[in-house]
DNA sequence: TAGAAATATGGTCAAATGACCACTTTTCCC
DNA sequence: GGGAAAAGTGGTCATTTGACCATATTTCTA
């Protein structure tokens, strides 16, 4: 289990064996179950969190109930509401399991340290993180920009083999648009 | 003119003076007019650039020519593509002015140098990264899950000081609605 | 395995939105 | 100062979208 993590560091950075030990040795296992809350709003994300396997999704929810997604964390990535985490304050959004998960949980003041003992840590954090707002940067020029069907075009073909282990209604809460509207355009397309 | 920039960074760090020379007398100051272009999308960006005065946009273009607006920047902010800048890869998004702006530039290299030389400098700038990350998330949950209406109110609560300076159709472009949506809405309003 | 819950799709209707056009007022710049 | 461009508003109509409801199918779980 905490394997898989390992060989995750292995192919992204060429950390020692003792550091990437060191790393994973500092790290909680958590399984969540289908549906099963990490973290609920107006709580402080305390940990920063990386999916064994399993997908996570974070998602807000607005005044009438209804909830919009943020954003999907499969296997091999990460999942924590940064802002939260970074000034400990109470998180406005949630994160849940999609599928049943196998999680790996660091504190943050664990995961500090290991940031400042392992530089090449760092590297990796940096670069995650810059990447992370590369794309949420391009994810709202999307959300701004294109039509309904533009969007969807947009997920299907940006994460493909995320599609058949997400219900429609996910999906629809990922784009901003109603299932209705989703099944419409599927519908469509078929007719194409 | 520099000045201003001295002020700022004395009210929001505790740089020396000797720091803060040095680090405006890396700047080359520019001048753009009305709707002038500080960067075009398919070139680098090449400089970070700070607003002494004036009012920039940074925006994309869709397949049919119309404009997305992902950001204003006015006096005493920052501007730049993160992107582009960090990778020195083509930018996607444009930057231009909205008003007549009294800008400072600084290459990628003298940055660099400044911020490794400087860590309050460099502390300065993880925290305007930061902030701008949490920022464009709540925006794009906005984009996702707000109405029309919302998003218009949502901008006249964050920016109320932007609202009198720009031209409505610049307001739509940001808010991902057409120029007819914005005009009904503040119909609506003024028969409240 | 049976019942319950979740999922996917479709129909209908009303509301929201955008495209296109016209007109007036304001602002800009030569 | 004056002509041109930009800005703000409004009308109309077609399209898109969402809300509500129903139903068939699949999946989950007790």
């Amino acid at each position: 289990m905490i394997t898989r993590f390992e060989t995750y560091l292995r192919t992204h950075t060429s950390l020692s064996d003792e550091d990437i030990e060191r790393i994973a040795s500092a790290a909680m296992p958590r399984s969540l179950r289908r549906n099963e809350l990490l973290l609920q709003q107006d709580q402080v994300c305390r940990y920063k969190t990386f999916i064994i396997n399993g997908l996570l999704r974070t998602f807000g929810r607005v005044a009438d109930g209804s909830e919009y997604i943020l954003q999907f964390s499969p296997e091999n990535s990460w999942a924590l509401d940064a802002e939260s985490y970074d000034r400990e304050t109470p998180s406005v959004f949630n994160i849940a399991a999609v599928e049943q998960s196998e999680l790996l949980l660091w504190n943050k003041a664990d995961f500090d340290r290991l940031l400042t003992d392992i530089p090449e840590l760092q590297a990796l954090s940096r670069q995650l993180i810059s990447r992370s707002n590369y794309s949420s940067r391009q994810r709202l020029f999307t959300a701004l920009s294109a039509t309904s069907e533009e969007k969807y075009e947009d997920f299907t073909r940006t994460f493909p083999h995320l599609l058949a282990r997400l219900p429609l209604h996910l999906i629809a809460a990922y784009l901003g648009i109603s299932l209705k509207t989703l099944t419409r355009i599927r519908h469509a397309q078929l007719h194409r």
